[in-house]
DNA sequence: CATTTATAATCAGTATACTGACTATCAGCA
DNA sequence: TGCTGATAGTCAGTATACTGATTATAAATG
């Protein structure tokens, strides 16, 4: 049997933990209180506003059972507007509202903060080269997920070829 | 904004949401029915046989209230055994059953496809490398989590320094 | 020995994530 | 037009993970 650090499943599983740990200590040092699943969303609608429940979760990869449960959190908290479409009756379209902007203006250095302590560990060159075998393997499986990516209709044509 | 495939945080979700996926379809197909959390335990119970659960929980870096609902269902499942420490009356005592052995093995196949799975976008040496760079990420924030990793006495010693 | 401190386990509560099922609606096509 | 398949969203149920609190017991200390 392979040991646990051999173990790809492992080491993410515990990669993730720490990085949410890490999150959360420095989003809450800097006076918010968001989850990294949260921020997620508030960011990818910022830049997309006016997208429905399904495509949000497409573009961060949210199951669609999540993303519900994560939109009526950010929705509670004032953040995040959830209205009928005008062109589907099925769908809801989301809008951040203006306190939904300043969060998520405010909170933006301590996630970068973040992101650069979760790295600590490695040299700027190592650091760049983990990311670059993250995309790499990460885009080999995506479609193994009951959530997978879909970025762009671009990118959700190439991989219909 | 950083976008998101810069983002380490992001993508250790990302990846650590796929390889539960894999995990899951490999070990379904083999014919078991385990989680990735459930088989660690398993694991590091035939390791260490008669640990209790607080020194389960440091072994595979687990939340000491998270290991309760894990042990729960691995012994509804017959597959470990909660006995009273005769040593310390606060503490439990795990054992596997006969039938945890005999899952345990017959599932190990199944757990090293789903690695290989997980890395198949790698060429060996870049997920040689990936690994290496996931372990040292890792050393160095390993205690930035509530449930950090005590692999051993040892380890713990060297922390404490 | 008595008191303080620390530890083992659990519980209630919250937030991801998933499976599978369901309703409502839309889109393609005979 | 009417049928069929696909899609948007939700719900119930299960399994991690966490925070913070509590109980029972052990260990350390004056």
């Amino acid at each position: 049997m392979r040991d646990n650090n051999e173990m790809p499943g492992h080491l993410a599983r515990r990669f993730q933990q720490i990085a949410v740990a890490i999150f959360h200590a420095e989003v809450e040092e800097a006076g918010y209180d968001l989850t990294p699943v949260q921020y997620a969303a508030l960011a990818a609608l910022e830049h997309n506003p006016g997208i429905d429940q399904a495509t949000l979760a497409g573009q961060i990869a949210y199951d669609r059972t999540t993303i519900t449960g994560v939109i009526d959190r950010l929705v509670q908290k004032g953040l995040m507007l959830r209205l009928a479409s005008p062109r589907d009756r099925r769908a809801n379209v989301l809008e951040l509202t203006d306190e939904g902007h300043r969060v998520l203006q405010g909170v933006v250095p301590a996630v970068e903060a973040a992101q650069d302590v979760m790295l600590r560990g490695l040299t700027p060159e190592e650091a760049a080269e983990f990311l670059r075998l993250f995309r790499k393997a990460i885009s080999a499986v995506n479609d193994l997920s009951r959530a997978p990516l879909r970025s762009s209709p671009a990118a959700a044509d190439a991989k219909s070829e």
